[in-house]
DNA sequence: TACTACAAGTTTGTCGGCAAAATGGCCAGG
DNA sequence: CCTGGCCATTTTGCCGACAAACTTGTAGTA
């Protein structure tokens, strides 16, 4: 019996998926705009019943919205829904935060370090867009340290619907220095199995993401 | 222009999809259970790309997994699975809670007060089909009271992966009497507008189920 | 000029069909 | 009697096609 697993993933409908979770994440879409079948199919050389599928899956992430008989389009999301997105994040990823300081390795918090010290660079070469990269994989590698599968999973899914506006957030200056304390203090908090601390730092390190965007809502 | 709203619930794939959200919610599955794909089709008298879609629309949900040229399986939830699931609610729904307790109008309270009395009643005719339902519509009520879409949809999403787990938890006996009290302190909080305890006696009462989940641990 | 009705073109909704892969039974060999 | 490989059946993977619905552009009339 050969070791090869198989997943999912392998099949195309779930290829096209990802390709389009990866575009959307990337901004290379609109919202609103339009998603037309038959030039997804030219665009990945598949056919319509193939597209549809991937569509689904989409649709269950909350990344496109369905208007019967007209089309599928790019989510929408009001300030107000992002908010209300923001909030939820930020109570899974507190719970994530405080499982990473009971089940962090030393694995685990090495490469915490290790990102830790790219930020510190990347900070002091200005370089706002690497930052912003680092700091997703920090978050990314605090929720695989939590080996909470459950969490993780709809954090990733309610973090790839922010993505649009995560953008236009990563964009303000003067961001990077901000949360650099913040980063430093939740690694040093997991890397000591505190799970209270972690927790709170996560929480008021989140609610900054919500506090920036309500303060968007002004400024609209 | 008329007034009719379209909606993607009115095309067949969506409707589909919730009738077997309906029944994995009644458990007319067992978890594992393969969904053929003619079944389904004879069943709603549908094609197999329609059936196709609609099982692409649970896979968001997390409701069935998918393995590559065998079948589509309801999802067998591991008990730790379930766990950390119930845990994500927990904080989900503490978040509703708290919104609740800022947002819910006159209707809304009043409408509590009702289910809190036809509870009472459930418990005193030692009825815990019935108690059981109405605890779920509570939960419910105070969700829509939140106002809160983004969250009360992640725990509806949540909660329907949980449903087979959930059924089990409540045939415990003496369960009833154990939460009224907690249900009856969490309407008194939402009426008075008192976000901060409304918040902790959901968490607690979450809590409560997910200490269930973990004693069925050892039972098991 | 503005508004309605109609018609052509585009896009989605659904279905059946064929090819590929896995399951399970059967047979031959040890 | 057990084991391993082969074949038929079942089921899924994907595609093309036809029908229905919406959009847009146009012509005709008040």
């Amino acid at each position: 019996m050969t070791a090869k697993q198989i997943l999912p993933e392998g099949r195309v409908p779930y290829q096209v998926a990802e390709s389009l979770r990866a575009a959307f994440a990337r901004g290379e879409f609109v919202p609103g705009q339009r998603l037309v079948e038959a030039e997804l199919c030219e665009r990945y050389g598949v056919g319509r019943a193939t597209v549809r599928e991937a569509l689904r899956l989409l649709d269950g992430d909350g990344l496109v919205e369905v208007v019967p008989h007209r089309a599928t389009r790019v989510r929408t999301l009001s300030l107000a829904d992002a908010i209300q997105l923001a909030e939820v994040v930020t109570v899974v990823e507190t719970l994530l935060s405080r499982h990473a300081a009971l089940n962090a390795t030393k694995d685990d918090i090495t490469r915490l370090h290790e990102l830790l010290q790219a930020m510190r660079e990347a900070v002091k070469s200005f370089d706002p867009l690497g930052y912003s990269e680092l700091s997703e994989e920090l978050h990314r590698v605090v929720g695989r340290a939590s080996r909470h599968q459950a969490g993780l999973e709809i954090s990733k899914r309610l973090r790839l619907q922010l993505a649009w506006f995560h953008q236009r957030l990563s964009l303000q200056p003067g961001k990077p220095v901000e949360t650099t304390a913040a980063h430093e203090r939740l690694v040093l908090a997991i890397a000591n199995g505190d799970a209270d601390l972690a927790e709170s730092i996560m929480r008021e390190h989140n609610e900054a993401m919500v506090s920036a965007l309500r303060s968007l809502e002004q400024a609209v």
